[in-house]
DNA sequence: AACAGTCGCAACCGCAACTTC
DNA sequence: AGAAGTTGCGGTTGCGACTGT
């Protein structure tokens, strides 16, 4: 027995939303919140499906969204989190408030891509060429991804966090106590609060006889404001670094695959990763909010990209 | 003015992840 | 554990607006 579709197609308006189907929807959402959006309609009086409720919701009714023009500084955001994350177009919105990921996609599918694809074009060709060649699919296939760090992952729960195989180093070091002080900041205060302090007593670093570094804090991060900071799916980006994965250096799709076998696995950081987190101005509330510090952070990621 | 081609955006579709039972 | 139901995501399509001839 197959699942039942969403909605029965039979009677239902499709295409463009009347004003009428808006305010009833909006009206209904303000009433009774978002969600349960398959019985929304019938109960709304909608003749509609729910995907396509929530959808016009998301994208068009919704009182937060960001009307007019992408800025300047949103279109240079977009094309440096497009090259860290792809096609995550959920993602990228996410960081750009007020936008939704149906508008960021449609804004790079008609403008960003082609001038993205005409850049690397230049890039990949490289000085010998007075002009890029004609856009065509043969040539685009190997040189657009020269200095790519495009991670293709889907979003995952992030469960646990190791921190930093590679052995401190004494300038780097960082003090038990001013690691655990960090390590709270990343936490909004409610959380801490509700933290239990006895798991941060433990050594941060743990070190065995031979000298070699051992997983040096394991800690539950379920309860971890990642959106005040970074989100697990920045977590997963590192998880599927290729710098820090050899198999994903060849390339090519079925990360997908390999981050659904792992994904109970335990996400590593090195230690540079956590001291840029820790130190970098980057690690601040509301990030998400702040396209500046967002900007800076990821400068520092593209950075630590290219060493 | 009429037509064809292009563009941009809203909406749809299929799939997979997630949740519930 | 697994089936059924729900939600969210990304690719694609349809259509109106705009532009050029």
């Amino acid at each position: 027995m197959g699942r039942t579709p969403c909605c029965s197609k039979e009677g239902l308006n499709r295409g463009a939303w009347s004003a009428t189907e808006d305010k009833i929807l909006s009206d209904y959402i303000k009433l009774h919140g978002e969600g349960r959006w398959r019985n929304l309609p019938k109960r709304a009086g909608l003749k509609r499906c729910g995907k396509s409720c929530r959808l016009r919701w998301l994208n068009y009714l919704r009182p937060d969204i960001k009307r007019g023009n992408i800025s300047n500084e949103e279109e240079e955001l977009i094309i440096r989190l497009h090259r860290l994350l792809g096609n995550r177009w959920s993602l990228i919105a996410g960081r750009l408030p007020g936008r939704t990921d149906n508008e960021i996609k449609n804004y790079w599918n008609t403008n960003l891509g082609k001038k993205v694809k005409g850049q690397s074009i230049r890039i990949a060709y490289g000085k010998h060429l007075q002009k890029a060649p004609d856009d065509k699919p043969s040539v685009e296939a190997a040189p657009t991804k020269i200095g790519s760090h495009v991670i293709r992952t889907k979003a995952l729960r992030c469960t646990k966090l190791f921190i930093a195989p590679s052995p401190p180093q004494p300038k780097a070091e960082i003090s038990n106590q001013d690691a655990i002080k960090e390590t709270a900041k990343l936490r909004d205060s409610s959380t801490l609060e509700a933290m239990e302090l006895e798991s941060l007593q433990a050594p941060l670093w743990t070190t065995r006889e031979d000298g070699s570094s051992n997983s040096l804090m394991d800690f539950d991060v379920g309860d971890l404001n990642v959106s005040d900071l970074l989100n697990t799916d920045f977590l997963q980006l590192y998880c599927d670094n290729p710098l820090h994965d050899q198999d994903n250096a060849t390339g090519g799709d079925g990360n997908n695959d390999k981050l659904s076998q792992r994904s109970n696995q335990p996400i590593m950081f090195n230690e540079a990763m956590l001291e840029d987190w820790m130190v970098g101005d980057c690690v601040q509330p509301n990030i998400a909010s702040d396209l500046q510090s967002l900007t800076s952070f990821l400068n520092s990621e593209e950075d630590w990209l290219k060493q």
